[in-house]
DNA sequence: AACATAATTGAGAACCATTCTCAATTATAT
DNA sequence: ATATAATTGAGAATGGTTCTCAATTATGTT
């Protein structure tokens, strides 16, 4: 299958390459999926999306080719207590901008919220610090979300 | 058996009644396994601890009496990132006080900190009231953790 | 103290998201 | 075009957790 030159392009496929890893149909797909399909999407998601570009993708690939994304940094993976992960483009250039995570835990409704941002990234910023000198740990990332229930579920 | 008139009678065996739930054999020896053998502890740990006091114990006990703990907010369920989820007395008579976790991506170490602490606190409290207000939601809990490499695991 | 009744239990089966296995395919450097 | 190692799809396997169900038991009532 040929690889269109799209937007992708630019912006990942080195990255990808950088690592000694190949870019392939799947990957493509995958990569597109998560930049048109919004955020938070379960490995489920990504893997139905993908499917209509790419109908031979497999399901083991999708995970495959998320984890790799994740630990090449351009994906984020996410934990939102309902024993799926999701899965959404990390910051970057075709992510939404730093923001944290307010679930329904009713619902499972997923608002992205920008609200106190840089108090948050201020405070968690000195207590990586403070953290890592104290207990010696190199602070690679954090969790910072909220649980509740949304009005539609609350009443 | 005869249940044992222990340290326990006077601060949860109430909250339990209170809910119409009954305080059995298989109740108490978790409530002394969670007071006695220290934090996040999987439900496999409880298990284990839990069949010495009461052999006959089983596993899918030890997740219901877990389960009903924290829908009492007697204990808190924590996820750390290694699909099994850890649970800890909550705040309250045997809690170590309010805290937060650094966890070790390598070796699963899980350090309890409290640097920081009232900062924190006031940051979610704060972020908590302006989420709800803005989204409508009713935050219930939150989550706060840390990910990195511990010392050992570093070098 | 024994009864009635609904809650609880243990054991194992079932569930389900995720990972693994492996032979076949394919991207990439040469 | 070729060689080679990376990648893939399909299905099996994994493992933590939940479910099922008949048997047991805690608790309020007599």
């Amino acid at each position: 299958m040929k690889i269109l030159k799209g937007h992708h392009g630019n912006c990942c496929c080195g990255k990808i390459r950088g690592f000694g890893r190949r870019i392939t149909p799947a990957r493509h797909a995958v990569l597109d999926t998560l930049s048109t399909r919004g955020e938070h999407l379960t490995a489920e998601d990504v893997f139905k999306a993908s499917s209509r570009r790419y109908p031979n993708i497999g399901l083991a690939t999708v995970y495959r080719t998320l984890e790799l994304f994740t630990k090449l940094g351009m994906v984020s993976k996410l934990d939102t207590g309902d024993d799926k992960a999701r899965y959404e483009f990390a910051d970057g250039p075709h992510a939404k901008g730093h923001h944290h995570h307010l679930v329904c835990t009713s619902c499972r409704r997923i608002v992205d919220y920008t609200d106190f941002i840089k108090e948050e990234m201020d405070l968690l910023r000195k207590t990586e610090e403070g953290l890592s000198k104290k207990y010696g740990f190199k602070i690679n990332s954090h969790v910072m979300q909220f649980y509740g229930l949304c009005r539609d579920c609350a009443r």
